[in-house]
DNA sequence: TAGATTGTTAATCGATTAACAATC
DNA sequence: TAGATTGTTAATCGATTAACAATC
């Protein structure tokens, strides 16, 4: 398994969504240029990119869209589901276990947890809720590697900290808490303060030239 | 209004985090070495990066915490408050309504507008909800300037372009939709995918390296 | 055949890191 | 004074873009 460049990891997923309309709309073979005029990224970067996933097109003609799509899912390892733990279900996490796409991109919330004792032993979306102190048990026997964190900023490294005691390999971080676990832990920010940021300050910017 | 470096951007919301720990550990002073060790930001790099704001420190003191947070939210616009409406009250939506955070960062949600009749007219964390059909009027008359995108993918782009057309600058986009909008339209995608694209593949290949 | 496309090598660009003089 | 820190210039690194030969 080589490393693919994390640019280029962030963006086959843009490419596999311009696939998808592609086919839905019929289509059968697909350049990268189309791809790249859909996803706003240059022509050979797709090239490039492409590239990485081990796919072969063939001059003149382009790739198959359907090739294109299992060597990206595959490359993104979307093509066989994870089970994944959700703590948290607050708005967000409910947000999350009704995300029906999630399970298209290889993720399945197999069980939710939460302090609140009124949720404990009910379930949303199908997903039954349980306290937190079943994690434990039913992370190591249920095989599972990834924790998704929805709870509040002040308890977020806390929960953390338990979800690795308890064995978890990765974390997949809602929260804006920088979370301090060993380097071992694989942890994946959803960061909501760098897209503000530079939205803002992009708003700012455009004011700023229209005032003067 | 000098151009910023969307990395530099994009680290500022980290630097602050750390000032703001720090600043409530009762600190007065700190060190760029400080702030790196805290970020995992290389030392060079915030020292690169403060300079951006104009902040001046003294060598062998370091920089004013208080200054320094001043600093990078005049540089984030995070110091005047923006209007802004949220257009989708499902869970995601609730989420960001009661996220206190939000206004620590210059925004405020002031409307928010939904086309499920049994929501119009109704509070949800203080803001009132509103018909879609109520946007255009009440954006020309409250000076917003900002939409953030919380409804479903498939209408994404419908209500993206009645944002556009009733005259909204900026998009905070959290749908997974591609948002095909004029040059001129500011869109920020916060991208569930692309961080789940990087997620799945480091478990992928965590998980392939145990197994050899 | 000619045009469109591929994959790849070379050139450019921008961002990160290293090095270092200045200094409270 | 010596150590720690600043700000800045130079070197390195990686990613993007340009150029081009190969080809159905």
């Amino acid at each position: 398994m080589e490393a693919i460049p994390l640019l280029t990891l962030k963006r086959l997923p843009q490419y596999l969504e311009a696939l998808y309309r592609f086919k839905r709309a019929g289509l059968k073979m697909v350049s990268a240029t189309k791809i790249a005029v859909f996803t706003d990224v240059h022509m050979t970067q797709v090239r490039k990119d492409l590239a990485y996933t081990g796919v072969v097109g063939t001059p003149k003609i382009g790739h198959r869209i359907d090739t294109l799509i299992q060597a990206i899912e595959q490359c993104l390892n979307w093509n066989d589901i994870s089970s994944c733990f959700l703590v948290g279900v607050g708005h967000l996490g409910k947000a999350l276990m009704g995300y029906s796409e999630l399970s298209k991109k290889g993720l399945r919330i197999i069980a939710a947890f939460d302090n609140n004792p009124e949720l404990a032993g009910s379930y949303y979306q199908g997903i039954q809720i349980q306290p937190m102190s079943k994690f434990s048990n039913l992370l190591s026997r249920l095989h599972v590697h990834i924790g998704i964190l929805t709870v509040p900023a002040e308890v977020a490294q806390t929960i953390a900290d338990e979800m690795v005691a308890n064995g978890i390999l990765a974390i997949w971080n809602f929260t804006p808490t920088k979370l301090n676990v060993t380097e071992d832990i694989i942890v994946e920010n959803i960061d909501m303060s760098s897209s503000l940021a530079v939205l803002s300050r992009r708003v700012a910017e455009r004011l700023h030239h229209l005032n003067s």
